[in-house]
DNA sequence: ACATCAATTCGATAGTTGTCGAAACGTCGA
DNA sequence: TCGACGTTTCGACAACTATCGAATTGATGT
């Protein structure tokens, strides 16, 4: 198993992603900034699609920055935009925060002798 | 590298470690700077007590810089920084990377219906 | 056509921070 | 005691960015 491509994509997570360097730091620095994690947290909360003004409404800022933060934690690849009529609805893309994880898990000191 | 005060703790990782949101913000403020996460790369590649020589090498900063960082990744609970003398050896902390791999993981969409 | 609403873009501002050189500190060997 | 060396602290500066209000775009309903 293990696939480039998925195509069930759609009930449970686990897809691959390698991520390059560039990426893991788009994404670290998207996650940095609390707002945007708790963002990010809402999005994880509801059971994916998240309204725009829902967003709005759980965070405590204007829409102006709202929109700044979707578009940044878009373009890291953390999050998909779907667009219908006047709205916008915010989705965690799969995959991206599991090879996150699992790079973040690789770091950890395995066997670390002298403390 | 004959450690002076070596009192055999506990080799493997495996530590729960709950992070508070203020702990979560904090790991990934310092994650989210390159030459940072480069140099918890570097910790981590090496087996754990890093030199900050080595270090320097590694990345290519001013001393001044360097030392911020570590200041940095220490606050933050990442690494801990053993001084001897007039070096310091940077080891990477057990417990906090995997809880925040943990943590990272638990948002992953298990089941997001409409894509 | 018009008004309304959701969302984005623009411009500006204030706060943050990564970076360095220079100076200072602490340790070690001569 | 002195000088060399590793590391830290101190300003200072430049770049970045989170934030907002106001203006704009685009879609919807009347």
């Amino acid at each position: 198993m293990a696939s480039v491509h998925s195509e069930a994509r759609s009930v449970a997570a686990a897809k691959p992603a390698k991520l390059s360097r560039t990426q893991r730091t788009a994404i670290l620095k998207a996650l940095s900034d609390p707002k945007r994690f708790e963002l990010l947290e809402a999005i994880a909360r509801s059971h994916c699609p998240l309204g725009c003004t829902a967003a709005h409404e759980a965070l405590s800022i204007s829409p102006a920055t709202l929109s700044h933060h979707i578009k940044e934690l878009q373009t890291s690849g953390l999050i998909h935009v779907r667009r219908e009529g006047k709205f916008a609805f915010l989705t965690i893309r799969p995959g991206i925060l599991e090879a996150m994880s699992t790079y973040l898990q690789s770091l950890s000191p395995t066997a670390c002798p002298t403390r």
